[in-house]
DNA sequence: ACCCAGGGTCATA
DNA sequence: TATGACCATGGG
């Protein structure tokens, strides 16, 4: 089943060529900034980041509090999510940067990810992921409305056990897990909405949600 | 005006 | 351990 959705996901959207970043750190830097924030209001900081010579570890280690917040602005939780970055970087930079964190088995890595401030289950599997390359599922709000409306799953899952099942159902495939969210993601924001109106929906002949069937 | 977005932390019971 | 409050901008 989960590998049947992923083919007729991979066929409905083609390649999604994530994460949309230059370097490792900025994909790191991007997510945290996406937590609960549209992607394009990302970009917008991330840019506000690079004006200000600020995407670095260094540089937002050494940017002063408002001033981040003022840089990361459009992404929202501005506050909050400067004092994460800081954190993270502090973190990052303590540890001895990529040459040290790459040497790492993933358990160990993620763990490490998990202590840091700001850095729950999605944010650390995005980073395994996607800047470190390893085969992580990476699980969010999409997979579990999208599997639990096809009635895999239900509604409220939680994160583990939902990345064990991707994890066990597809292997450890790197390539895999990175398109396959990344797909999750695209049908996610543009067809299967938490307020119904499921039209041109891939996964089901005749996508018939609505408001009265279970979630 | 309302809903949503590539979550996480903290206080309370 | 399980909810709820809180964080906040920008697009549809």
């Amino acid at each position: 089943m989960i590998r049947k959705v992923y083919q007729q996901l991979a066929k409905a959207y083609g390649p999604q060529n994530w994460w949309p970043a230059e370097d490792r750190f900025e994909v790191m830097v991007g997510a945290i900034l996406t937590q609960n924030t549209n992607w394009t209001n990302v970009e917008r900081a991330l840019d506000g980041l690079r004006q200000a010579h600020c995407l670095s570890p260094e540089g937002i280690r050494l940017c002063p509090d408002d001033q981040l917040a003022l840089c990361i602005r459009p992404s929202g939780y501005f506050n909050v999510k400067a004092k994460r970055l800081k954190a993270f970087c502090s973190w990052f930079l303590a540890e001895g940067g990529l040459e040290v964190l790459d040497t790492y088995e993933t358990i160990q890595l993620r763990q490490k990810l998990l202590s840091v401030y700001g850095i729950g289950p999605e944010t650390a599997d995005d980073i395994l992921l996607y800047a470190f390359d390893r085969p992580v599922f990476v699980v969010d709000a999409y997979t579990r409305r999208i599997f639990s409306r096809l009635g895999q799953v239900e509604a409220d899952i939680g994160y583990e056990p939902l990345r064990a099942l991707f994890e066990q159902a597809l292997g450890e495939n790197v390539s895999l897990f990175n398109e396959y969210h990344a797909l999750i993601v695209r049908h996610g924001r543009e067809v299967c909405r938490p307020k119904p109106l499921c039209t041109k929906c891939v996964l089901r002949r005749n996508c018939d949600y609505d408001a009265g069937e279970q979630d």
